[in-house]
DNA sequence: GAAAGGTATCAAGAAAGTATCAAGACGGCT
DNA sequence: AGCCGTCTTGATACTTTCTTGATACCTTTC
């Protein structure tokens, strides 16, 4: 698998399985694996969970206690385009297609190898990166495209250096709140520069002057006189 | 399978197999169900039909007498994002890692019921329906045809370096988005070069002097000081 | 409203990063 | 072996970015 890219969150996959144990050594490997599990024992609550939590990929045991596995596959495409792979004891052909046409992604016969299932869900995964549209914070005439490091007023690409876009960065992933000079300070700079709000000072004038339409009097890149700098959200 | 809109191309699909008794049968299902079918004997044979065809699916065997099955995957994923089913022999679960992670979309044991590959295929399809993307890239003057190997300037066919090829190529499928010095020096030289940005900047310059019009004034390869290299995606 | 502390801006030198040329090393090929 | 294209390496010129100090401005407090 790729390197996750920081700032990405990590793929949630909902387990549905009406075995205890499954369930179990399920959470175990994949939340090693650096995914976060949430675990439901039955279609309704699965259906529920789905809508909860809207995993990025859904694991699904086609023989469940209270619904038909295909059912519950069919309830789910009528709103998640998220990837099913169905899990199941049975080996009949019938099943293997009715899922699939049903709109499962991938059908795994228990026994399974944990090495295959984890490489289907790679898989998976993969196949719908750069389908689903990537976070691009909008605030003003400013748009920050964290994914691919672009930053643009009015619709036009602005140029920033390192040290700039960093700030920017650090104030986009938390915007709105007041982060303090030493916050700043202490993540690009690093501790040892606490006590030098100079270069920060310069750095946010420089910033201004390529985000804001009118520099001297800020509309985006607040100041919070005493205590840091701010960037408005919009509503 | 589903009713076919009219007007809407039948599916191609690309069948890769050496066995002669398998193409033929594969044949005759596939165009019973109302698929457009071609077939390939060997892996350079199916590389360059693919390359021909564009097939919008592809039926791999990995057990091919010339290539590895796994490395044709690899070279196929350089450029075509059409899903590709192995069909194979080996039940081993490194095998299924192995392909699955190369960048296959599924995985069917040889003897395979026809009514199961049938559903995959449908499967696999149905997912990517609308979001099959020319696998030409073009932006300014530039025009870089990733299955076909060929990059082109103002119409006019350019030769690449092995290396400023696969820089480019890298670009490409990341257009617009910054890629870091060590993004590009780990993917074409290794982890080990990964603090040696010269050989990679030589290489930047002489692709420069290939595909921009005024080397000195990059207009599609720019340059993002202190981060790493863009290419410019066309809007 | 004046003083004190905090903030903004400018410009210049230092440091870091980038572009280019050219010579030699390497590897595949006939 | 000798040729070819390609890759690597070193030297050097160039550009961008960072830091720093001087100075003017603003905000808060009394």
């Amino acid at each position: 698998m790729d390197e996750l890219k920081p700032g990405e969150h990590p793929p949630r996959i909902l387990v549905v399985d009406d075995e205890a144990a499954i369930r179990r050594l399920l959470a175990t490997v994949l939340e090693s694996s650096g995914f976060v599990v949430h675990l439901a024992e039955n279609g309704s609550l699965g259906l529920a969970a789905a809508a909860a939590v809207r995993p990025d990929l859904i694991l699904l045991d086609l023989g469940l206690p209270d619904l038909d596995g295909v059912e519950v596959i069919r309830r789910l495409r009528e709103w998640s385009p998220a990837p099913i792979i169905v899990l199941s004891v049975r080996e009949r052909e019938d099943d293997k297609v009715a899922a699939l046409d049903a709109g499962a992604d991938d059908y795994l016969t228990k026994p399974f190898g944990v090495p295959e299932l984890l490489a289907r869900i790679r898989g998976s995964l993969r196949r719908i990166v750069g389908q689903a549209p990537e976070p691009v914070f909008r605030s003003g005439g400013l748009e920050v495209d964290l994914a691919r490091r672009v930053v643009r007023v009015a619709d036009q690409e602005v140029q920033l250096t390192p040290t700039e876009y960093e700030i920017l960065r650090i104030l986009v992933t938390h915007a709105g709140k007041v982060l303090t000079h030493r916050q700043l300070l202490s993540r690009i700079w690093g501790s040892s520069h606490l006590e030098q709000p100079h270069v920060l000072r310069v750095n946010i004038s420089n910033l201004r002057h390529k985000i804001e339409s009118d520099p001297s009097r800020p509309s985006l890149l607040l100041t919070e006189s005493g205590v840091g700098y701010r960037l408005r959200a919009e509503p």
